[in-house]
DNA sequence: TGCGGTCTACTACCCACCGTAGTAGATCAC
DNA sequence: GTGATCTACTACGGTGGGTAGTAGACCGCA
């Protein structure tokens, strides 16, 4: 069962509609930190037509889902990113996997092996070695 | 950054809705094929108050999002999964994990490793044998 | 000093989607 | 054949996201 809502979004979009994803991507990938909105709109002018007004509410409701921090700084806003988008991913993430019992665990164990690896076949050597870690994290 | 949309729901709801979570659960969990609406509505009526049309139409949403196939049986439909809970979930981890591009893939790797193991340490001797068995595949 | 331009937050509108069910047509029992 | 039952089609209300109109505060300049 192949199955995506947004095709050709990535993993993001799980969690995110469409514009709240692509102003956290410009907020990510820049690395904006106590930014206003003015800023992002910057951005986005050079891409398409957008009002000011609508990226100052998308930006307001990223605040109110809790992906940006925000401070007053006189009449306006800074806003900053709670996270980065690693961090987003890694959430996600976390809760797909620990949804994920046995055996369907074990299932995507496999799956997951076998996408790392596609890649870039090194990440095996990079997963045997968290391996090792954590076992001697577990004392075993 | 820790964040969910749903709090306490499982990887699911990420792509889907309460109503429709539940109705694949049943479906999924009492392994329905070629099934009516009527047959979810009786296991749905022991739990609350529904109606048969509220049923129906979140079934034949399901059938349009592609998580629910469907057939004629004279007037009725009778509707089969298109896969299992285990392969949606699997789904949905791979759009998680092919969105984790290095360098926050290996930071992901560290994070899925302990999650894996924190459950059952035995997971980890899987994820070794399922390594070595994509070594072979990879023919290195 | 007052007036237009600019920047901002607040509020509202429209549409898509989900949960919900009313309605009407077909079928069956008696 | 007439009422009960089962069904699909259609519709309604609420919520949320994308969009922007509006109005207030500030600033520069005549």
């Amino acid at each position: 069962m192949s199955f995506r809502i947004r095709p050709g979004q990535n993993g993001v979009a799980l969690r995110l509609h469409d514009f709240e994803a692509e102003i956290m991507d410009i907020v990510w990938s820049r690395k904006l930190k106590r930014f206003a909105v003015s800023d992002v709109l910057a951005v986005l002018e050079k891409r398409r037509d957008v009002a000011y007004t609508t990226v100052m509410t998308t930006v307001a409701r990223l605040h109110d889902k809790g992906l940006l921090d925000r401070e007053r700084e006189g009449k306006r806003y800074l806003y900053s990113p709670c996270g980065d988008r690693e961090e987003f991913l890694q959430s996600t993430a976390r809760e797909v996997f620990e949804s994920l019992g046995a055996p369907a665990g074990r299932e995507s164990l496999a799956l997951l092996v076998e996408t790392v690896s596609s890649a870039d076949s090194s990440a095996l050597d990079e997963l045997e070695r968290l391996i090792q870690l954590r076992r001697k994290e577990l004392g075993s």
